[in-house]
Parts: structure tokens; C-alpha cells; sequence
DNA sequence: GGCTATAATTTGTCATGCAGCCTTACAGAT
DNA sequence: ATCTGTAAGGCTGCATGACAAATTATAGCC
């Protein structure tokens, strides 16, 4: 699964690398044109086909727009159209800290279950409870049950009426997935007989279907935090969880 | 502005389409290798370089990874590697929509002071308040007001010590910037005198020195809501700030 | 001066070739 | 019979060359 051996990165790579950080470092300003690809080949001393390549790269995220018959300019969003978790293009491509990303998940998913216990229509509600009897029928077979676990906060993420929300839940699922799908495969092994998970789950469908925006957060914090744990994390979330509802009144007006 | 001009979009954006939709169509299940490039360019009826563009954006994603000699495999990972507000590879891209992620970023953000009030050391504060104080400086100039605003938020994020927090909510606040550059300077320019967010700033940022997580969320969900309305927004956050704190225990046993 | 037509520049696409790497199959050795 | 080393073929990465299409600059004309 591990791949020890560093691999001289290619030409491709190393031209889109040299790009980028020429445009961030300000060589090539914003709303300004690039050098023609002809130019740029003879100076990186590579063929046209690499400079293409290289550009067509940057083009995906729309750091560069190219028009035909006028050139490559550089876009005035410096951040580019995607958002990575780990810059694949980047040498070496640092993997990604797993805590944070889990992290950031978390708040995710609760935010998610509060809005969609403001706003879940009845399909939603019909689409948890189907992953959720998925899940109760796939005992035994691990992969069905990540997928219906998948489904099932798939399903609440959706019910935010927010495509950019349910997007980014998904995105964020997939990657934890990806990365640590040992450790997710080991921690659905240890579980036997009725998931704790699953419990879990079912009172945060409880708190959407009763449209109660805070009890379905907790639930999802609650959720998640045992997720973690499953996981064996170490989250600095200790410090946070106690302090999300201190059971004092907001200070509203106060300075 | 708009280009009404439905351009025939180019050989490689179609390829990639079509591939894009065999790949989650099963036509070619993950971990399977595709057709050598010359063989789909002769079923697309194209050239290969065509293919290998295609390819080559299809690799950004991790969608597909390559292996020199031995041909192009579909990841395992259906959705990819990044996380998109707008697929621009998509034939006509359609525009985003700036409500949705607005709320987005108005999560991502309250959850981020919140944090931050955690977690924040000196050097976070320090700039902070020299992000503020440049704002206070920039009275008049839009363009590094804007600047400056940027730079108190990208603080904020930062100060929560979680790296794929900053970027999000960085990522976020360009979008925004981006596709609506026009309404964010008008309503710079509409705030005449002392600039009515700058209030909301300090407030967030006394609460992030207090290390008071509770009234960090606060205080950013006001700005961010009271951003809203100077951008024109209605958005449906009423119902959702007015029961973000119900002042009522949430009900953690109950079913 | 303003408009038009031409020329130069640049990207998009195509075709071809070769080197390096990977896979597979086969022959030989144990 | 199994294992090992080698050779052949296939594939991608990269290079070269060329042409079409679109844009931009330029020169000329009214």
C-alpha cells in the first residue's frame, strides 16, 4: 500500500511546481499573460508538449485561463477553483495529518445535523431511515455496512437543502475513508453484535425527525466523538467539547 | 461579464466528460486499467495528445493515476481528491450559488473562532490586531480594506492551529470574493466613517482574547449575519440563529 | 481621427518517433 | 515441477514538426 520509494518527480511536475510558485511569487502578477508556450518551453529547455501539459494542469483549478489565440493569463484568485486536503502536485506531497482532518469533519457533521433537523423534508427522513435498516441488515459484511454508513450521513447531509454542504460532507468522508480504510475496516471488526455505532446513529435521526436543531447536534457530537475514539484518536477535543455548552447564557450584549 | 456565446467547449473537456461519466457509470470499476491511450484515441477519434490532456486532468483529481509503462488505473476514490464549488470542467460550469455558500462559510467561520478562542497564542492575537489596525489605516481604500479584512479572518482561521480549517475557510472567502467582487465593493463603499464591521471585528476578537469560545461564536455568527445584509442577502439563517442557542437543556437521553 | 483589411502571434489539434519502464511469457537451471 | 533470469512486446513520458483557428497588432484608406 506504501510506496518507500521516492520517484524522481516528472518533467510535468517539476514545471507546474516552478509555475506556481512563480505566480504566487509574484512574477507573473494577476490578470497578466504568460510567456508563449513556445517561449516557455525554450526557457524551461522542455518541449511544448510539457509546457501544455504543465498549464493544462493549472488550468483545471483555474489558476490559469487560456484563450486561444491570445495566451495563458493568470487568474486574480490566487487560491485557484479546488480545495485539497494534500497538494498531489506538490513534490513529495506530504500525507495529510489524519486528527485535523477528522476535525474538521466533525464540525461539519454537526453542523450539517443541526440545519438538516431545521429543514429535512420527508424523503430525507424516508432516505436515513433506509441506510439505517441497511446497516441493521448488513451485520456481519463490513464493506455494506461502511456504505450504509456512508448513505446515512450522506442522507443527512443532503437534507441540509445545501448542495455545497452535502458536497463537502461527502468530500471529507471519502478522504477519511481513503486514507485510513485499515483502520476503519478494524475498528467495524471490533465491533460485534449491535453496532455501538449504530445507537448512535439512531438518536441522531431522532432529534431530525423531531426538528430539534440542538439535540441533533449533540447527538452528532456525540457520535463523532465516539467515532474517534473507535478510531483511536487522541483529539485535543476534550477541552472543546466541554466548553461548546458551558450552560451559561451567551453573553449577547456584553463586551 | 457574461459571455452568451454557448461555445462549443473543446475536444479535451469532452473527453474528459465522457470519461468522467464512464468511470461512475462502472464502465470502468475502480482499480482496473483503462484502454492504452492510443486505443482510446482511435475509438474518441481524436489525437492522443487529446487523450493525454484528458488524462493528464483527470490525474489532478486523482481520479486516475498512471503508471509509466504499464497504463492509466482508475482510483478507488470516486469523488477525487478536491472539492469543487463549480465543476468548471462540466459543460456550461453553472454559476454558483452565492447563498448557499454564504451559509457555508458562515459555519465554517463561527466554528473557527470558536476554536480559535481555544487554541490562539500570542503571535495569533498580534496579528490579528494588526490585521484590524491596517483596516482602521485603509479608511477610504476599498481595495486594502478588503485586503485587510481578508487577513483578520485568515488570522482567525489560522488561530485554530488546524491547517485544513485555515485553507477552508480561506478557499471559501475567495470564492466569494471572486464571483461577487462587485456587490463586496459596494457595500465597502456603502459603509462611509467608521466601518460598522469593524465593530463586529473587535468584538470577535475580545472574545478570542478572553478565550471564551461560546461568545467567539457569537460574535462572528453576528458579523457574518449582519455581513450578509450589507451584501443583499435574504438568506433563511433566521430560523436558524434564532434556535442555534433555544436556552433549553438539549435533551441528551431522551429518544 | 476613425474605420477597415491585412499580417503576425499564439493556442488548439494532429501526426510521428523514440527512450524508458512495466508486464508477460518463455527458456533454462535447480 | 518450481523457481529464476532474460528477452520480447506494450505502454507512457517526452520530443519534434506542422497546420488550423482565433486573437491582436499594424498599416493603410477614407
Amino acid at each position: 500500500m506504501i510506496d518507500p520509494l521516492e520517484r524522481p518527480s516528472s518533467l510535468v511536475e517539476r514545471v507546474v511546481h516552478k509555475l506556481q510558485t512563480e505566480i504566487q511569487s509574484g512574477v507573473y502578477p494577476a490578470n497578466t499573460r504568460l510567456p508563449a508556450e513556445q517561449t516557455l518551453a525554450d526557457n524551461f529547455k522542455v518541449s511544448r508538449p510539457v509546457i501544455r501539459e504543465a498549464i493544462a494542469r493549472l488550468k483545471v483549478d483555474q489558476i490559469l485561463v487560456t484563450r486561444k489565440g491570445s495566451g495563458a493569463y493568470v487568474s486574480d484568485n490566487p487560491v485557484g477553483n479546488a480545495y485539497r486536503l494534500a497538494d498531489s502536485s506538490q513534490a513529495g506531497g506530504r500525507d495529510i495529518n489524519f486528527q485535523h482532518v477528522f476535525e474538521l469533519r466533525y464540525w461539519a457533521e454537526c453542523a450539517a445535523a443541526e440545519l438538516a433537523a431545521l429543514r429535512r423534508t420527508p424523503n430525507d427522513l424516508l432516505a436515513m431511515r433506509c441506510a439505517l435498516d441497511d446497516m441493521d441488515r448488513s451485520a456481519g459484511d463490513f464493506a455494506a455496512a461502511g456504505v450504509a454508513d456512508l448513505a446515512f450521513h450522506r442522507a443527512i447531509a443532503i437534507a441540509t437543502g445545501n448542495p455545497y454542504f452535502s458536497g463537502f460532507v461527502d468530500f471529507l468522508a471519502h478522504q477519511l475513508l481513503e486514507t485510513r480504510r485499515l483502520a476503519w475496516e478494524n475498528s467495524a471488526q471490533r465491533a460485534v453484535g449491535p453496532s455501538p455505532a449504530q445507537q448512535e446513529h439512531r438518536l441522531i435521526l431522532a432529534a431530525i425527525v423531531a426538528a430539534d436543531p440542538n439535540a441533533a447536534r449533540e447527538a452528532a457530537r456525540a457520535h463523532l466523538l465516539a467515532a474517534s475514539k473507535r478510531l483511536g484518536l487522541t483529539l485535543s477535543f476534550k477541552a472543546l467539547a466541554s466548553s461548546i455548552y458551558p450552560l451559561e447564557q451567551p453573553a449577547h450584549g456584553t463586551r
